[in-house]
DNA sequence: TGTACATCAGTGAACGCGCGTTCACTGATGTAC
DNA sequence: TGTACATCAGTGAACGCGCGTTCACTGATGTAC
């Protein structure tokens, strides 16, 4: 009411984008992002078509904004467990919980990559942000495993973690925690442990276990 | 020419067939399943659009042959090479060869899964002759590494491995094969590592070295 | 070898749909004196 | 407190598009006697 100097529109600007986003998200979780349609979404919104262009520059622009939301979302997860004092293990769970959260989500991601699309500069950056946490999470516990052919590699390939001066077997360590735990996740959410009795919990847990410092 | 007893037509059929199904491919590969179109497939062809009706009931049904494809021909790629007498380390390079060679098509299988989608009964059971070539593989070389945890529950929850008489150890570590490689591949494709100048293929013999026995 | 018939591949028109996006315009909201 | 003006959110009509899919029909191909 108050109409404030800071614009009562621009709250009212800001409220609408996040309820538009909130009905895309929707869309994504029931039949993916390919289906996601700004006219459906108006009308759930409760407003014409044309009224999000004033929102949103394009469906694809809007597309992309999800996109930075989800990478700063997980980033910001991350981040904030570890400065709460998480371990690796801390961290992997929150990673699983984020992904198991919403799934489509997690895809958006780390999914299926549309060829031709070409992700904007700011969530590469995020996605950065994501590996420097894993980093100094690894940096903070002991790495007795031995060194290997790729961390040796590493050593003259590390150019991307400049701003962490850590020996490479961190890095690799970081990498494989990446890798390792997308592997089971994406396969358990996209159902591919369908059929097979076990609890995809244990084998992830597992898979975390080859991780840390046994 | 020869009007043969076995029916010219239907091995006419059977080239139309294959001709769509490979412009299927080229459009998957360009711009992703979401793109493909039958009428622009129909076009390339040089066929009305609805000519394509007596070849495939639907696109769906398109789509669907196009992932049995995909399973038959990765299922088979695998098998043939363990009958060849291949181990561990030889399949895990089948694999990452034959992902690389059609990234999308790897992505049909192992990418983003459409929700609500249900793949029919025959896909799961190429899937899981799939396992079957990795757990053979694996029960062939030694295993040093201990038993975890989840090699306890595997005990009581491997009905999935009937088929296969082998220490739940094994079954392990053909899940973690499919993990691991599909965690170090799906992340390499989908071109996560873009930026970070080291090569996805050391990470990726990383990862596979961990699944040997040193 | 030739004719009569059945099969079937492919066409073209049509249906209905929903999409993204543009544009000119209306009515309400906030701002300035 | 009241009026005059500028800003801006949202509408509705329209454009052009390509999609999947159906249907009745034509012309060619193969089959049988």
């Amino acid at each position: 009411m108050t109409p404030s100097r800071t614009g009562s529109r621009e709250r009212y600007r800001a409220q609408v984008r996040e309820e538009v986003k909130q009905h895309a998200w929707e869309q994504i979780a029931t039949a993916g992002v390919s289906a996601l349609s700004l006219n459906a979404i108006a009308k759930l919104v409760g407003m014409s078509g044309p009224a999000l262009y004033s929102y949103f520059a394009s469906r694809d622009d809007l597309i992309t904004e999800l996109i930075r939301d989800a990478y700063r979302s997980l980033a910001d997860t991350l981040r904030a467990k570890f400065d709460a004092g998480a371990d690796i293990s801390v961290l992997a769970y929150a990673v699983r919980d984020w992904a198991l959260h919403d799934p489509q989500r997690y895809f958006l991601i780390y999914g299926t990559p549309t060829p031709g699309y070409q992700a904007p500069d700011d969530t590469t950056a995020i996605s950065s942000e994501i590996m420097s946490v894993l980093i100094e999470a690894f940096a903070a516990q002991p790495s007795p495993t031995p060194a290997t052919p790729f961390d040796t590699h590493l050593e003259t390939h590390s150019g991307w973690a400049a701003g962490h001066p850590v020996p490479p077997r961190t890095l690799h360590q970081a990498l494989s925690f990446w890798t390792r735990l997308h592997g089971v996740l994406s396969l358990e959410l996209a159902g591919h442990f369908a059929g097979m009795e076990f609890d995809p919990a244990l084998l992830f847990a597992a898979e975390l276990e080859t991780l840390l410092p046994h």
